[in-house]
DNA sequence: CGCACTCATGGCACCAAGTGTCAATCTGGT
DNA sequence: ACCAGATTGACACTTGGTGCCATGAGTGCG
């Protein structure tokens, strides 16, 4: 039995975290020198000197490699909008639960926007970034429906669900924005014009 | 040189569509008894007594099979869109175009709901179908900016993306409401409600 | 009619993303 | 030091998708 269900990750499992970054790091580096799709994973598995196999046991698909992070990032969203306060309508929790996210400060402004002019270059990444934000979708709806006080979770009450995926999009289309501007626009700018356009 | 370019389609053109919808009805077939999934790209071909290498000819992806007409289709809500009166306003012109799809009516309400419920229930197909509604956006977007006002097609201008990817996102909102009613609620008034809840 | 030209077809090989399986090998914890 | 369970690599396999080429069937034209 596991002696430490809970606390510390355990020896094995923060290993296999830093082994996981580490063939991410190989892997972007890749893609940005050489594209996404010109990239296989093969190629990526060489790099990092592991097989092909095992490579498939750290990143599930291609695409996590680029967007696995984003799993994450949405439970942070997540905790964010949970920790606002209870009276505070939608939008305005919204927007103060995504600004929790900024940018990556983890990586230079610079690979940041290499990452996301890649991410809206490559059909089949702006597509798993898509789904990912589907999945966000799935996170904040719960917290919104709370505020909007409908106890029922009925599925026919498309309130709750409609407000957090405009949400998203609009962050999206910010994010595009922002990055066909070569990163020179003010991000939260863009966002806020974004969603006045929508709900003036 | 072709001397029709212009006029009749052309024979071999016409029984191509003939062809293609022909494989359409056997895969949909396919697709609906067994799962989108677990239908192979052999197995189709097989059951329309055609190549693999020519169905690929005839539909470019598996996805294809299922949400191809939802090009033709989103040209039909550009037109409408542009058939409205220069001076409405966005959303209302917006939600007029899109009216003029209700449902498909070449098909029963039942293949209908069946149809969506696969989209909904597949994520390879329910990402396909994403990417079909991002390409709607292009082009719906020049429509609303010139409405906007907007001469200049500023990239940093948001607001008619916004605007057309929120609307496309209630659309969304509410047809997977609608297909998980099981096709009882009205899907007017669940975009409706969706919009209302973004816009108030 | 017959010639040439185009286009659809099918067969084949090939690539790349995943997945299942299994044996060998760590290795963390007692 | 030992052992159960996890990690790994190797191999085979499935499936979607593409390139290439020979063949044949329809089409247009003289």
């Amino acid at each position: 039995m596991n002696i430490r269900d809970e606390g510390s990750p355990g020896l094995r499992e923060r290993t296999r975290r830093v082994v996981q970054a580490e063939i991410g790091e190989v892997a972007m580096r890749l893609f940005l020198e050489r594209g996404f799709d010109a990239t296989t994973m093969e190629q990526i598995a060489n790099e990092a000197g592991i097989s092909r196999r095992s490579l498939f046991r750290y990143f599930g698909t291609k695409e996590d490699i680029v967007l696995g992070n984003l799993v994450e990032a949405g439970l942070a969203v997540r905790d964010a909008l949970e920790a606002r306060p209870e009276g505070e309508p939608p939008w305005e929790a919204l927007r103060a639960a995504i600004e929790s996210l900024a940018l990556d400060p983890g990586y230079s402004p610079e690979r940041n926007l290499a990452i996301s002019k890649m991410l809206y270059g490559t059909p089949s990444l702006r597509v798993a970034h898509l789904e990912k934000q589907l999945r966000w979708q799935e996170l904040l709806v719960p917290n919104i429906q709370m505020r909007l006080g409908a106890e029922t979770d009925d599925a026919s009450d498309t309130r709750a669900r409609a407000i957090v995926a405009c949400t998203l999009t609009c962050l999206d289309v910010a994010v595009e924005a922002w990055t066909l501007s070569g990163g020179e626009e003010d991000l939260e700018r863009l966002y806020d014009r974004a969603v006045a356009a929508v709900r003036g």
